[in-house]
DNA sequence: CCTAACCCCTGCTTGC
DNA sequence: TGCAAGCAGGGGTTAG
């Protein structure tokens, strides 16, 4: 379940140790992680050999590694996906898919155990066609104002948890930093969307704001599968207010912390912190 | 257009 | 102790 804060970690520490490094070998073990071309692991690998790594962006949950040649690789790591970076030993385990040797030795193992995840490779600009140019705001970006998100709010019938997880709303929030914000807001998960006072809204954004600051600055949430790109753990979990804790006491108030499925999602909330 | 449900997948947890 | 069902969930797709 790496979000935003996971995704911008993996980014900042695989720069550094990617920048520059030519790609020698692509081998693709698991032919559907190749989103594009679909399944065409030859195609993929072969359209790689010898592009540059040049730069490494993030937007929403998506992770844009710029090539050499006006080439793009883009990564979604869904649920359990995980970039690694290892030295010319490493042998692949079962569940790294893709593996790209670099010109230095090191390699970049494409690991996904739930192989929800995957790769494209790209020959023009990403940016300009879905599913990137569909995304919504950058949540830590000047433009996640009350201006953009209360307008839509007031249009949206269904409950806020489901709009916070709408990627083309607000890009890189996922179960976690939703019901974090939720709570830090002091709003209900199933409220509807369009019920917010516009206080709440502005309150809303803030949270968003300072919890997913806090969460890169942690190295993002490590729950369960969730790994940087040296393969170490986050340490956000350790700030979770009710991600997680439910049945557990409120950290502000005490009260028994509740669980209910909002959105098709686990959402835990506290009743008495949490305004319906 | 809007919203909800389903599906993909495997490992871990739960319950009998 | 063993085994099966349930759960975890991002986002594309399908149904209503």
């Amino acid at each position: 379940m790496p979000e935003l804060p996971e995704v911008e970690h993996v980014r900042r520490t695989l720069l550094p140790l990617l920048s520059q490094r030519r790609i020698v070998n692509t081998t693709v073990r698991l032919a559907k992680q190749v989103w594009r071309p679909k399944g065409d692991a030859a195609g993929f690998s072969h359209r790689l050999r010898g592009a540059v790594i040049e730069d490494i962006l993030r937007r929403g949950k998506y992770l844009i590694i710029i090539l050499s040649g006006g080439q793009y690789l883009v990564a979604h790591l869904r649920m359990t996906g995980k970039l690694l970076f290892k030295d010319a030993s490493a042998e692949p385990d079962v569940y790294t898919h893709i593996v790209f040797r670099l010109d230095d030795g090191h390699q970049l193992f494409y690991h996904d155990v739930r192989q929800f995840g995957g790769m494209a490779l790209w020959d023009s600009d990403p940016f300009i066609e879905p599913p990137l140019c569909d995304l919504g705001v950058e949540p830590l970006s000047d433009a996640f104002t009350c201006s953009y998100l209360w307008p839509i709010l007031r249009r949206k019938h269904t409950s806020i948890k489901s709009v916070l997880l709408d990627q083309h709303i607000i890009a890189g929030i996922g179960n976690i930093y939703a019901d974090e914000a939720l709570f830090a807001a002091g709003i209900r998960p199933r409220k509807r969307a369009n019920r917010l006072t516009k206080r709440e809204c502005g309150a809303l954004i803030q949270a968003i704001r300072s919890i997913l600051a806090a969460a890169v600055a942690a190295g993002g949430s490590s729950v369960r599968d969730y790994r940087d790109g040296l393969g170490s753990s986050g340490s956000y979990q350790f700030h979770h207010a009710v991600y997680g804790r439910s049945g557990q006491p409120c950290k502000k108030c005490g009260t028994v912390l509740k669980q209910v499925r909002v959105a098709g999602r686990t959402s835990v909330y506290c009743p008495t912190c949490q305004k319906s």
